[in-house]
RNA sequence: GGCGCGGUAGCCAAGUGGUAAGGCCGAGCUCUGCAAAAGCUCUAUGCGCCGGUUCAAUUCCGGCCCGCGCCUCCA
């Protein structure tokens, strides 16, 4: 069975395949804007890219996979965020760049094989846009900016469906006054002293020096790392108009050549039934919820929870859900693999076939068009059918393929550290407890409780583990 | 107004023309000084509402109600 993924721009369900004489499956996926820390809707995409690319490496072979993802480090939001700040533009991207890599390294999330930035393509950006000046594909407007002139591509608007749209026209629409159709986008902004500081570079010969338009970036930075065509090119529905439509205008008539051979996006990730926002307050950082005691794993099984070509809402409730399914998984993981190993010196083709299949049917559901909640389903139902003291070795080996290409590590993180008084009221219940001084023991406990610290006993030993915040 | 998506148990969620995966929560039992943990067991005659097609619909068709997203900041 092939990987099925649904393709936005045919609208259906498509096969994927490398389409390169090398075997080389290409694929892009927009990456973020580093002008502050990325919200755990941004990771929703990143996280189910990394999913597509573990599974891709299964089907393709792990060398046979080229995963690019841009970081965009010049646009109004980062520049916006320097005249904030009063900082040099470098300083800020490269702090939220730093940031967006620890969290996504938390987050299990594999590295793309190369992460190139926007500031590191001006001269690609800057070719590729004379070549749409001189094909007459593009213009540059009064103040020397340069815009691309969608009439001039026929096909402009067949991904988002733009031409069934009604273009709502509004003043901030025409912000840059200079274009001749309001469908019309920037390719290159001229500078301009009071907003953009000393953020300018030369530009396309004809136009003023200035700075990339958002778009041109990315059609750049494929071109350059992965070629005029590629074989799939993801994001989030949000990027779907107009940024993936000006996308495949530009590149497409830049190079003449079809762009990208499979598009497909992720929706959005919802927080209390509506979009996340800064004014709503319903906006979630990883470090948000690391800091109220959960998990970056538990945040990574969240998120694969809904299917990702649906909204899925994300809260508090369902990072409880996700953090108990996880430890529910780690103890049974490390239950049967005990059993596994009194089986592992039996032969394995006499154990392999029936086994390994029951953990097939997780890989299945990815196949088919990436339903994580299906295979994480899958994955707790073939968990239930080894917990009962039958796991063979094989089993133990294929639930750990299955973990893997989830990109879920079970593997326990503390990650907090015990405060010395705490550690001291522990012992002293212990002690308590051990002297059968129980009323004690019990007083101790609620003190714990109290500063907020749950002690769970064995019969040898104790744990300590701090309460979840509200 | 235009484009699109969704409504399945307390919550999350998959799925199929032939009678509902899975997770969380909850309950019961075992265990236990307490509290947990762990193990076992149980939890939708029904899939927004109304019609239609069919031997059979939650699954197909039509209508309606409700929710959400997007329409140039946006993963």
């Amino acid at each position: 069975m092939p990987i099925q993924l649904f393709d936005s721009l045919e609208r259906k369900l498509k096969s994927l395949a490398p389409s390169h004489t090398d075997g080389v499956f290409r694929f892009y996926n927009c990456g973020p804007t580093v002008y502050a820390p990325a919200h755990i809707g941004n990771f929703r995409t990143f996280v189910v890219n990394d999913v597509l690319r573990r599974l891709l490496e299964l089907e393709f072979g792990a060398d046979k996979v080229k995963h690019v993802r841009n970081l965009t480090d010049v646009d109004d939001r980062t520049i916006g965020q320097t005249q904030k700040e009063k900082r040099p533009l470098a300083e800020i991207t490269k702090k939220w760049t730093d940031k967006f890599h620890a969290d996504s390294d938390a987050l299990n999330c594999l590295r793309p094989h190369v992460e190139p930035t926007a500031t590191g393509h001006i001269r690609e950006q800057v070719d590729m846009i004379e070549v749409l000046i001189e094909n007459g594909n593009a213009y540059r407007a009064p103040d020397g900016s340069v815009y691309f002139k969608i009439a001039s591509f026929p096909e402009y608007g067949a991904l988002s469906r733009i031409k069934e749209r009604e273009l709502k026209v509004t003043n901030s629409a025409f912000d840059a006054d200079h274009k001749d159709d309001i469908g019309d986008f920037a390719l290159w902004k001229a500078y301009k002293p009071e907003e953009d500081g000393d953020v300018q570079w030369p530009g396309p010969r004809t136009a003023a020096a200035g700075r990339p338009g958002w778009h041109i970036e990315c059609s750049a930075m494929i071109k350059k790392h992965l070629g005029e065509t590629i074989d799939l090119h993801t994001g989030g529905v949000d990027l779907l108009f107009p940024h993936h439509e000006n996308e495949i205008a530009q590149s497409q008539c830049c190079n003449g050549t079809t762009f990208a051979r499979h598009w497909y996006h992720s929706e959005h990730l919802l927080v209390d039934g509506t979009t996340m926002s800064k004014s709503k307050g319903n906006y979630y950082t990883l470090s948000d919820l690391v800091e109220k005691g959960y998990s970056p794993m538990a945040v990574r099984y969240a998120l694969l929870m809904g299917h990702p070509r649906k909204q899925l809402n994300f809260t508090l409730e369902s990072m409880h859900a996700a953090e108990s399914a996880l430890g529910t998984l780690r103890k049974a993981w490390a239950r049967f693999a005990t059993t596994a190993s009194a089986t592992a010196n039996k032969p394995l083709a006499a154990q392999d076939s029936a086994p390994v299949s029951r953990l097939d049917r997780v890989i299945d559901a990815l196949r088919d068009d990436l339903n994580t909640p299906a295979a994480l389903g899958g994955l707790f139902t073939a968990m239930n059918e080894i917990s009962d003291g039958t796991a063979t070795f094989a089993d133990s080996v294929a639930f750990g393929r299955a973990l893997s290409i989830l990109g879920i590590d079970l593997s326990e993180k503390q990650n907090f550290s015990i405060p010395m008084e705490i550690f001291a009221l522990a012992e002293k219940r212990w002690a308590a407890k051990q002297a059968k001084d129980f009323a004690a023991a019990d007083t101790l406990r609620k003190e714990l409780a109290t500063a907020g610290w749950s002690m769970l006993d064995s019969k040898t030993d104790y744990k300590l583990e701090p309460l979840k915040k509200a």
